[in-house]
DNA sequence: GCGACAG
DNA sequence: ATCTTGTCGC
């Protein structure tokens, strides 16, 4: 791998200039192999914060047993966090984390959904999108909120969604990924169309809000399940 | 100058 | 993100 720690320790500045940078390589046409497994990743915090949990999740992907996904493979990196939340500079502070997870993943997936945004981002560089182009790796953002651009009010209804704009450019959607709940934010990372990013996300969808990779993720990163291990969480 | 602001 | 219990709704 490109070491580099100057890669990731980099003053908000110099960062910003690398992501306009590391913009004008992403590859917005479909460029992803036949999948068969999908990676789910999210990042959570322990120790007021001063420790950092990567976890990343491997889910099979069957065109016969779909929208069922089976767990085949999870990994949780956990390292000191580096600096501190700055909106616009999300992947410099959970990247590196993740690429420790990664890192131990023995299965390859053809397509990673991130939790935050691909490049519905104000350089086009979303977390999902960096990462994608460091792993060169498919990858879909998949956020809970907004970060950037404007929309319209989308439909009630699961499968409703409206174009998330930026000026001229449509930089992601507005998916409402279960009727009647907070809709979620899908923007194209790397190697992959708006369009296919919907169709894996819509694909992806149990009956929750999350598509079952960050799902499944998110649970693994965050803290609560963590002592409870009963029911479904055999998962894990 | 005044807000907005992924996780 | 995280601190935290119960509670309203399908």
């Amino acid at each position: 791998m490109k070491a580099a720690l100057h890669e990731w320790n980099l003053a908000p500045k110099e960062a910003i200039a690398l992501q306009k940078e590391l913009a004008t390589r992403l590859e917005s046409d479909d460029r992803i192999a036949p999948v068969t497994h999908i990676a789910g990743m999210d990042i959570g915090f322990e120790d007021n914060g001063d420790t950092t949990r990567a976890a990343v999740v491997v889910l099979k992907w069957d065109p016969q047993t779909a929208p069922d996904l089976t767990l085949v493979e999870h990994v949780v990196h956990r390292e000191p966090t580096r600096m501190p939340y700055i909106p616009g500079l999300l992947s410099f502070r959970e990247i590196p984390a993740a690429l420790g997870a990664f890192e131990q993943l023995n299965i390859l997936p053809e397509l990673i959904m991130v939790d935050g945004q691909g490049i519905a981002h104000p350089r086009r560089l979303g977390i999902a999108a960096h990462l994608g182009l460091w792993l060169d790796l498919p990858t879909i953002g998949v956020a809970k909120s907004r970060l950037y651009g404007k929309h319209d009010e989308v439909g009630e209804v699961r499968g409703d969604w409206v174009p998330l704009r930026a000026g001229n450019e449509t930089i992601g959607a507005v998916l409402r990924s279960r009727d009647k709940v907070k809709p979620v934010f899908v923007s194209p990372g790397h190697r992959i169309s708006l369009e296919t990013s919907l169709d894996w996300v819509m694909r992806c969808l149990g009956r929750t809000k999350l598509p079952e990779p960050t799902r499944l993720a998110d649970r693994l990163a965050s803290r609560r399940d963590q002592h409870v291990k009963k029911p479904q969480n055999l998962l894990f």
